[in-house]
DNA sequence: GGACGCTGTTGACACGAAGTCAACTCTAGC
DNA sequence: GCTAGAGTTGACTTCGTGTCAACAGCGTCC
């Protein structure tokens, strides 16, 4: 078989593994199982199982939909609540990943996993504000790191939907709306 | 040694090494010597690495602090204000447990970790509830289910200012008042 | 056609960490 | 002094990771 072919099906085996169990109770074995080869392929396409985990976690994190294209125009608010109500499509669509996305860990957890959401989480903050056009104003900095702490709410919000079932996917909605309009209106100008 | 000396000891070098370290690469046996003890005498205690760290986690999520007594008794607004300066106030003391507490994790983590920061979560939410003055309100659920949401933004927050430092405090500051604000005046109410 | 080299693949081994168990030490009570 | 029990540990077993040399299929060159 191809290289990038077995390569790509053992990385969608991992996936699916690491997506349904805590990491540290997939073996390699299992994985290399799963994918039907031996275990040292494993090690041979993605040297450490560390490794193969990290490059898991960049796949999912990117997969997150925030469909640029097609935004409407007229007021802020307006805006921000058609933005946000096709996000909130985007994720109930691939709520599953995104739930495992969003499930959290504690001290101790890797820095580069960190370093990964990280990134993930500006990456999406810019979309969304470019979303609602708002990148070309100076100071954009200050304004995105409000963003990404914005979707530390929408993390949670989504959690309390998806998981816990505390709240409505209006009731989310709403919170977001107002949260993120209160952001750039009240919090965001100096 | 008593027991309980031991035990607390033993304890107390497992949080710092996994305050510090990814818990992957922190070994029983490092554990054991940090606490000057035998590597079986750590399993004797705790049984399994892993219940071991769930302990160490419950610690670390339990001590943060939220000052319950002298509330300000006052319009909404102030109470807020007043609340979450306090609230910063204590994250800035205890701000390197505080960040280790909010470091995050990815896919395939631990459902009991899950579990534990929940209930954590809540408890915090609970006690804000109650230091704003809205614990008797009917419908109290949604109000907490929208404020452990609002953890979210918190964690967010405080991360892009103690760990990014992309925000200053008083930016937090404002940014958690009024988007505690804008939950209580216009999310919550139906 | 046979030798060669390259890529994909694997069996077998080495190393390290987790968890278990029987045995040792020390103190308290008879 | 002797027993009982708690605290403690050395040694063993088990399991998972990572490495390495070797094998199979296949295209290429003499």
């Amino acid at each position: 078989m191809d290289a990038t072919e077995r390569r790509e099906q053992i990385l969608v085996c991992a996936t699916r593994l690491f997506e349904e169990r805590p990491h540290h109770d997939v073996s390699t074995a299992e994985i290399a199982v799963a994918a039907g080869v031996a275990r040292p392929l494993v090690h041979h396409y993605f040297g450490t199982k560390r490794t193969l985990y990290l490059e898991v976690l960049r796949r999912l994190y990117f997969i997150p939909p925030l469909s640029p294209a097609g935004l409407p125009s007229g007021s802020l608010e307006a805006t921000v609540e058609v933005v946000l109500d096709r996000w909130l499509e985007g994720i109930w669509r691939h709520r599953n990943t995104w739930v495992a996305t969003i499930s959290v860990g504690g001290p101790g957890s890797d820095p580069d996993v960190a370093a990964i959401m990280r990134e993930a989480d500006e990456v999406v903050a810019d979309r969304l504000i470019e979303a609602i056009g708002l990148s070309a104003d100076p100071d954009v900095a200050r304004l995105r790191a409000l963003v990404v702490a914005f979707g530390g709410l929408a993390k949670a919000s989504t959690r309390q939907w998806l998981v816990a079932g505390t709240l409505e996917r209006s009731d989310v909605h709403r919170l977001l709306v107002a949260a993120l309009l209160t952001i750039v209106r009240d919090v965001y100008p100096r």
